[in-house]
DNA sequence: ATAAATCTTAATATTTTCTTAATGTTAATA
DNA sequence: TATTAACATTAAGAAAATATTAAGATTTAT
């Protein structure tokens, strides 16, 4: 199991390592958030422990940025222990939060309970980024996406509109966010490519695609996945 | 969303369905650890907050049980706050720890810190915009208005009125300030698109558009969404 | 380099929503 | 109770948004 442990604090980083290198995990470090999102580019991490306050990027904003689309779980830690910026740590998507100074069974017992949730009994497989709702699935890890059970293919395009709507079931993205998040660029009308795109998923993930139970529209504001 | 809480203290059980129930899930009750696994065989629970010390099962071996067939997130509550019942606790299985007596804010925070990866992650806004007055309630990131937990279909230009009016709810507001905050411009007499659009919601939220219960009129002054 | 797959564009169709305008109804008040 | 101003209702045409299709451009794989 990979942890990226991420904190300015270098004497700090290197306890945290020890006390982790001890149990029989894979350590790497990382002095601030921009620094975290590099690793996390390059190597398969498990599990995040993010300092909140850092140079550069802080904790918060690079929690958002990895959640924007990975599902690792990440333990907040901080100097502060006072319940505003507990809470605030969690709604960022933190799934845990330590402070310091923090009791390193504490750490260890913490690091176990959120490592558990992606650990099938008896190995130490690790999990995928499952996105799911109703029969819709996709596995971020190897990009299949399946619909009750039966494998369909997307092109790349196709699989990241899905994926963005599908991670965030429920909500409705217009089309020019739509185009934005995907493109990574501002959308110029005038744009029907995403229209496109969204009928040629819908060829493939629905019965009918004239009556979508999954990739739905919302007339004059935009599209999203239904949460089932 | 369904969760499942389970405490032998009655008034706490209360207390917390309380909480919960505000924030739109969905809550089934359990006194002990027995009752609890019951509950999970029947219904499709998404989130168990369990106290540690119960009569019959206590939550400890309950929340071990479940972890043999079922991934199902448990934050535990406990009057006891020493470092290690809380590590015991978080070995066992749990995914989080409250002790009592607990802050509100922070139990909702937690909860849908461990919810979150159901519904899945993103983005951070996940502030849940939701208005609700009375059996009527609009959810701003899905577009989603129900009445009395039934969904309405309703256009843009509807919603947003409708949502002017229920952020608001007690509030009146005229005719043209209506039309300057939803269309973002001066109404210009004659006028009466907003009193077709208002036939139309309440055609879709009301039982009787003639005598509404949610979107009323006052007369020479505007309308109102009833703060129920 | 070529073929295959994928993406974008553009033209057109279809669906849904919005506004207008004509007319009806209600509530306050003199 | 007659008057009037404000709200209610309806239907139809205009406008806006999405859907669809096919062809051409681009990218990817072999």
């Amino acid at each position: 199991m990979n942890i990226l442990v991420c904190d300015d604090d270098k004497e700090i980083l290197d306890a945290i390592k020890i006390y982790l290198d001890n149990e029989g995990y894979k350590v790497f470090k990382a002095a601030n958030g921009l620094e975290a999102l590099e690793i996390i580019g390059e190597k398969e991490i498990h599990l995040i422990i993010m300092d909140i306050m850092m140079p550069k990027m802080d904790g918060l904003r690079a929690t958002m940025k990895i959640r924007e689309d990975k599902n690792i779980p990440v333990i907040m830690l901080s100097a502060k222990s006072e319940d505003t910026d507990k809470i605030m740590g969690l709604n960022m998507g933190a799934d845990d939060y330590i402070t310091k100074p923090f009791n390193p069974l504490e750490l260890i017992a913490r690091v176990k309970s959120q490592l558990r949730r992606y650990t099938t009994l008896g190995s130490l497989e690790t999990r995928s980024n499952v996105f799911k709702t109703g029969g819709l699935m996709l596995d971020d890890e190897s990009k299949i996406v399946t619909v009750d059970g039966e494998a369909v293919k997307l092109t790349p395009v196709q699989y990241k509109i899905l994926k963005l709507l599908t991670a965030n079931a429920g909500r409705v993205y217009s089309i020019d966010e739509i185009y934005e998040k995907v493109w990574k660029e501002p959308a110029v009308s005038p744009e029907n490519t995403v229209a496109v795109h969204i009928r040629k998923i819908r060829e493939k993930i629905e019965i009918n695609p004239k009556e979508p139970k999954y990739l739905k529209v919302v007339w004059g504001i935009g599209y999203k996945v239904e949460k089932l």
